[in-house]
DNA sequence: ACCCGCATGTAAGCCGTTACATGATTTC
DNA sequence: GAAATCATGTAACGGCTTACATGCGGGT
C-alpha cells in the first residue's frame, strides 16, 4: 500500500501529472526511500481517483492530465503518517549474500567482502554529492528539506556499510593469520 | 531469486526438512537478511528438487521429507554469490514516511520522528543480546560466523537510524527555536 | 483422552516487473 | 525531417501474503 501514500504525499506538495510523478520517483524517492514505475503508477493515480483521495486539476496537451489531492487524500494520508508502522520485512539482497558466505572458498569470500566495501563506498560519494547540490537551495523546516532529511539517512546508512565491511574483511584477515 | 538461493545456503550446511528451514528463518535469516513464510519456503523447495538442485535426503514420520543439495546445487549458488548483485531497488516504508513528513503539522512531525528514534533503540538492543548470545558458541572463520556477521550489520545499522533520528529531531528543534 | 507442536500443502489475490503499444510536441 | 522527450496506457507473469486445509506424534 506505500505506492498509494507516496503518491497522495508528493501531490501534496503540488497537483502534478503521473509522467511528472514518475520523473520524481527517478530523481529522488526511489534513492533512499521508495521505488516504483509508470507502469505501477498510473493505474494507482486511477485507483486513487475512484477512491475521491485525488481528482483531476488539469488537463493539458498529448492527453496530459494533473491531478490534485483531495482533503479526503490529505487526511487518509496523515492517518498513515502517525500510525505506527508494522515491523518491516526484512528482505535485503546484500545481507542475504553475507550471511551465505560461508559456501565460498575463504579467497572468495574475501573477495565478495571488498566489492561490497566499494559499493559502499561508491554510493556514499554519490549520496555526498546530491546532498550539497540539495543545500544550496534548501532551509531547515521547509517542505523539500524533508527530502535533505532522507538523503542525510542514506548518507549515515552507507557509511555504516562501509565501515561494517571493513571490520569484517578485518577480522576475517586476523583470523586466517592466527590460524595459518 | 533470493529465496530459492537462501534455501541452497541454508541446506550447504547440512540437510533439512523444510519445517526446519521455516524455523530457521524464523529465527535467524529473518531478522537481517530474508524473510520467507512456508508457503512459499514448500513450493520452491519443490521447484529446485525438479531443476535438480536439491534431492530428498530422507523420509520421516509425519510425512517429513528432509533435503540435501545437489552438486549442481552448491555450484548455482556459488556462481551465484561471485556475481555482482544488480544495484538494489529501494523499499524503505519508514524512510518514505520521514520523506513525506511534510504533510503533518510540525509538532506531529516530531513525534513521528521521536517514535522513530525509540524503535531503533530497542531493535539496537535485540540485536546487542542476540549477538551475546552467538558470541558464546562461535568463532570468527568458522561457518556458523556469518550468522554473526551479519548480526554486526544489524547492529550497525540501527545505531546509525538511532543516530540518525536523533540528529534530525535536533535540527528541527533548533530550527523552530531560530523561527519563533 | 487431549493438546501442542510437528509437518506439509493449496488457492485467491495483491504488488510489482518486463515488455508491448501508441502517439503528440518540441528542438535542432 | 529526424530525434528526443513528453505522455499515457495495457498484458503476462513472477513473487509474496493471507487464508484455508489436513493430519500425525509425543507428552501429560
Amino acid at each position: 500500500m506505500s505506492l498509494r501514500y507516496a503518491l497522495l504525499g508528493l501531490l501534496t506538495d503540488h497537483p502534478a501529472s503521473g509522467y511528472e510523478l514518475t520523473k520524481h520517483f527517478e530523481n529522488s524517492l526511489q534513492r533512499w526511500a521508495w521505488h516504483a514505475r509508470h507502469s505501477q503508477i498510473y493505474p494507482e493515480l486511477g485507483k486513487l481517483a475512484t477512491d475521491g483521495l485525488i481528482e483531476t486539476y488539469d488537463e493539458g496537451a498529448r492527453g496530459r492530465r494533473t491531478y490534485a489531492i483531495t482533503d479526503a487524500g490529505l487526511a487518509e494520508l496523515r492517518e498513515w503518517l502517525l500510525d505506527p508502522p508494522a515491523k518491516p520485512l526484512v528482505r535485503n539482497e546484500g545481507m542475504l549474500r553475507m550471511f551465505l558466505l560461508s559456501a565460498l572458498e575463504p579467497a572468495d569470500r574475501r573477495e565478495v567482502l571488498v566489492r561490497y566495501e566499494k559499493e559502499a563506498i561508491a554510493a556514499g560519494e554519490e549520496v555526498e554529492r546530491a546532498i550539497k547540490l540539495g543545500e544550496e537551495d534548501v532551509q531547515p523546516g521547509q517542505d523539500l528539506w524533508f527530502g535533505q532529511l532522507a538523503a542525510e539517512y542514506g548518507r549515515r546508512s552507507f557509511a555504516a556499510q562501509r565501515d561494517w565491511a571493513r571490520w569484517a574483511i578485518d577480522t576475517l584477515d586476523v583470523d586466517s593469520d592466527v590460524n595459518s
